[in-house]
DNA sequence: GTAACTGCAAAATATTTGCATCCTT
DNA sequence: AAGGATGCAAATATTTTGCAGTTAC
């Protein structure tokens, strides 16, 4: 695992540091998505806020993760599953957020839809987010 | 116009004072979505910060404004035009933001597809947020 | 050794709360 | 007159920036 943590990072041509491997490995664990509040708690201190603000920025220029908006307006961040492998690309899948328990996830299996425009509007990226009630709060 | 501005409000059982007056007149004349940050300067400081942020919070919650998440994770505003009549109500329409003049609008006429999620989801709501150019960019 | 990253301090922003005063009904 | 709304002050919270010291390569 810590290996590919590395090769994430190496891949991506990020310097190897404390912060981003554990950084990474924390949203590599998890599996949902994370907001900058939950990684200073999860990463129980071990650094800076600022260092966490400037990680989370730098994965996402590399495209490691993306962000996700939420309703309630708190920005959660995931891995872009993808993206790992590439440099830069759109999500194309639906984000569940749980009403219940709070958390946030990505459906790679689910993928956003085309969505018709009037006359005149151009898509770039489509995004879909979907409240309910997940698997194990149901 | 103005006597429409004094009836939404009493139909919301709201009293009906200068900043609300104002505020909901900026968005009924505005006709795309609004950033707190957006008001302030419209109303030309008219009133204090705090007063924006009570009144946004007043119309959300008797559900004449909605929120919109952005991917920049400003959030924006925009009128229920729907839910002004009854009391609460969940959107059924697309939100474009043009990533060239920043507008956000809410295009009515658009409908949010019927997502299928994996078994043991229950959806609630369903958030399109589709980012672009606009009419008036392209 | 050099460039890049981190931590600390502090500035800049954004949001919330308490309270006295004013306005709407 | 009474309850609610506003403005001001101030407390919190969030995000950004500068810089000196440290680390990765």
């Amino acid at each position: 695992m810590d290996n590919g943590i590395a090769a994430i990072l190496k891949k991506n041509q990020l310097s190897i540091t404390e912060s981003r491997r554990k950084i990474l490995e924390l949203f590599l664990l998890q599996d949902t998505a994370l907001a900058h509040h939950d990684i200073e708690e999860k990463a129980q201190e071990k650094f800076d806020r600022v260092t966490v603000y400037r990680t989370l920025q730098t994965f996402l220029e590399k495209g490691i993760i993306h962000t996700i908006p939420t309703p309630d307006n708190s920005i959660k961040y995931a891995l872009c599953k993808d993206n790992c492998e590439q440099g830069h690309h759109h999500d194309d899948h639906v984000h569940f957020i749980c009403t219940r328990c709070g958390i946030t996830t990505c459906l790679e299996e689910v993928h956003v839809p085309e969505i018709i425009l009037p006359q005149g509007y151009k898509t770039v990226q489509t995004e879909v987010i979907v409240s309910g009630i997940c698997k194990s709060c149901s």
